[in-house]
DNA sequence: TCCATTCGAGAACAGTGTTCGCGAACGACG
DNA sequence: CGTCGTTCGCGAACACTGTTCTCGAATGGA
């Protein structure tokens, strides 16, 4: 289909009715991500934990990419946005904040967040959020919805950082690092000493959202 | 395999000689890439483009993802890292501005640089280039590094958003928000006005670094 | 000339997304 | 109640996928 997912035609009253839907479909399949990762997010595996069969989901969701927009946007509904107002760097890092909570509870979200950028409906909530907490602020338009952007971004590549800490991913980087030190060549490298781990989340994450929108020389 | 694919063990004159390499393998793969995309790259594909069977990459490689590592590494040859010397952040930027041709030269790198991060020998380099631009900066390593994340992070993020505005992938998110905007209830995206563009490229990238590294009141 | 060692690659396994088609179930209408 | 148009459920099939097993072939050093 060439129209979004969130606003295909609803039924019209006739016909057999649909036993599931879209939001069981989409809620299964985060059950699905939360307990086995996103690859376990197969047509087959989220029917079977439905009790159908694979084929019958094509009847609520057009691909599997369309349901992991879905799944993206479902999560986006646990925001608790707050009503604007105050400093509009409280209001962003309060946003920045609750992504984070969010993507770790989901950690599949991440990826997801940083490959695409579907924006439904809540999404476009957050958006809205996001651009009436910055309402008196000078900045272009442009800028704003880059600050959206940035702040989406790297909440998600934050998180995609934490939970590979957590995991033994970080390792396999780290031994090849060690290798690189260890065949000097890379002085600089070796001068940081032994693996200095990235700062607080909420003040990076303020320091570049300021960079962004804090200019004092705005241009005229 | 735990240990890295860049320092697997080396062959010990002994034994049938290998027909091809590493290095004809991973450009394979990044040629398929660059002519149909990463989803083409699998494993019959490439084996097939080098007229040979899959099993044989296999020799090679230990799985797809350890080549598609291959791949990005690769492609970080490219870098032409001029010696360090003048202002960090024009140091920075040159970076930025290299990493963004080579993305747009293989549309499929923000991707692979997004979602995983594993520094191969010519990442290292760049890792050991940045410090270096940065070697006179007072801030703390572990902000040093997240500065070299951050370019990266970045940099990937925003290429992906230009090819997505130049295909038509924009269109559907697109065309979302707009059915969002004539529903009302969005007043703030609405006064936004008819699709602003995002910004150029440099001066983001130069607000962001500076907001993270040119804090005049660091931490004592 | 052996022969340990390595390489090449066909075959097979256990999956994957997606489409087709048909029987079954339903709401509205007569 | 019976019919009818429409929708739904979903087994079967298609064209792939990554990866492993296996075994014959090729090789260079002894």
């Amino acid at each position: 289909m060439d129209v979004p997912v969130w606003l295909r035609s609803r039924r019209a009253g006739v016909g057999r009715p649909p036993e599931r839907s879209v939001a069981e479909v989409t809620a299964a399949a985060i059950a699905l991500a939360d307990r086995e990762g996103l690859a376990a997010v197969s047509m087959r595996r989220v029917a079977a934990s439905l009790d159908t069969g694979a084929a019958s989901l094509y009847r609520y969701v057009s691909s599997r990419d369309d349901l992991l927009d879905l799944m993206a946007d479902e999560v986006a509904a646990g925001y608790d946005l707050p009503a604007p107002g105050g400093p509009w760097l409280a209001g962003l890092l309060e946003v920045g904040r609750q992504g984070r909570t969010l993507m770790l509870g989901h950690p599949w979200l991440p990826e997801l967040v940083l490959t695409r950028a579907p924006l439904g409906p809540h999404g476009v909530d957050l958006l809205e959020h996001v651009l009436a907490v910055l309402d008196g602020h000078p900045a272009d338009p442009a800028r704003k919805l880059e600050a959206f952007a940035v702040l989406n971004t790297m909440t998600a590549a934050f998180v995609l950082n934490e939970l590979g800490a957590a995991s033994g991913t970080r390792m396999r980087q780290g031994a090849y690092l060690a290798h690189a030190i260890a065949a000097g060549a890379h002085p600089h490298i070796a001068a940081l000493g032994p693996s200095p781990v990235p700062g607080r989340f909420e003040d990076t994450l303020s320091r570049i959202l300021a960079g962004l929108l804090d200019d004092q020389k705005e241009k005229p």
